[in-house]
DNA sequence: GTTTGTGAAACGATTCACAGCT
DNA sequence: AGCTGTGAATCGTTTCACAAAC
């Protein structure tokens, strides 16, 4: 597949969720426009990052919710389970929707016995690289990292880094340029 | 000023966060190469980030750090104190920091007491627009919002969406597509 | 010799505009 | 008549490349 650039894709999961809001309601088809104006673009947009992966529309009617919202997990990767685990966020022994939070020492005891596909890693910039280590040591393939470092990872593993000291630094700036 | 693109101001907090690492170790001057190799990003980028605001550097030599951090500080608007709040995490009557939670319903009296300038929202999408409503009515005029809906508010308040669903979403994405 | 600052070139993403279906 | 799908045009960002400064 040609490469899609990672603003289309962040925009067909927001698209996505608004099919869901649609299908939740019994709507049957949407037009490029409809789903434009609930997620802030414009029509155009929405053909264009739709037409990269196929033509699911018809003319003169626009898009078939229920199959496009599954064309769209499909797309994404949604209609498989991902085993994902936290890192670093609450306290030892605490309990939490069932789970309860097991000590760092413990992660390769863990993740032998119950291997994960991506991590969600709320560790300390100082810690975040080793930690980043052991987990792809023990093949996690995907890491949301909240720690503000560059991780560096073996090229088959995917990082998404979102750092919200630079998030708040971007409403500063915002802010002082009216 | 002319338009600065958001992506430019995001590496210029990078940017920041390096150089203050450098000053942390006493070294006085670096050049766009070394900033550059330390946030993923190229040397011509670095100068033609900066180059917008000004010519900070000495040719043959690089830039001064602690002057450079400076700037960037103030063209971050980092030089004045914000006051941020945060609005739906934790438990309420529990103590964080010196600081407790608070009941949301004595929102308008401690906002009444004590301004904020931001705040960060972290409520459940279905009262996220609701929460924004109150917050902007209380004149904040920064929101860094969690919850997964598009905010409307005034033309004056500035509001950064973290959606944290999407970025698993192109995590998975990432993953199916090699 | 090294490194900046910056126009120009290349690249990438968005918007336009319209032919083609339904 | 309405709306998609898509090349072409536009717009914005990044990279190149080099003269100027040290």
């Amino acid at each position: 597949m040609r490469k899609v650039a990672e603003s289309t894709v962040r925009r067909l999961s927001l698209y996505l969720r608004f099919l869901e809001e649609f299908e939740g309601q019994g709507i049957e088809t949407v037009s490029s426009g409809a789903l434009a104006s609930r997620g802030g673009t414009t029509s155009a947009q929405v053909r264009k990052d739709l037409s990269f992966f196929g033509s699911f529309g018809k003319r003169g009617l626009g898009y078939p919710v229920p199959e496009l919202a599954d064309r769209l997990r499909d797309i994404l990767g949604l209609k498989r389970r991902y085993r994902v685990g936290m890192i670093g966020a609450g306290k030892i022994g605490k309990h939490w929707n069932g789970l309860t939070v097991q000590d760092i020492a413990t992660l390769e005891k863990e993740l032998t016995r119950q291997p994960l596909d991506m991590a969600v890693l709320v560790v300390p910039a100082d810690v975040a690289q080793a930690v980043a280590d052991r987990l792809t040591a023990l093949k996690v393939k995907a890491i949301l990292n909240f720690a503000p470092v560059q991780l560096s990872v073996p090229p088959d593993v995917v990082v998404k880094t979102v750092n919200l000291a630079l998030e708040l630094e971007t409403l500063s700036y915002a802010l002082v340029n009216r």
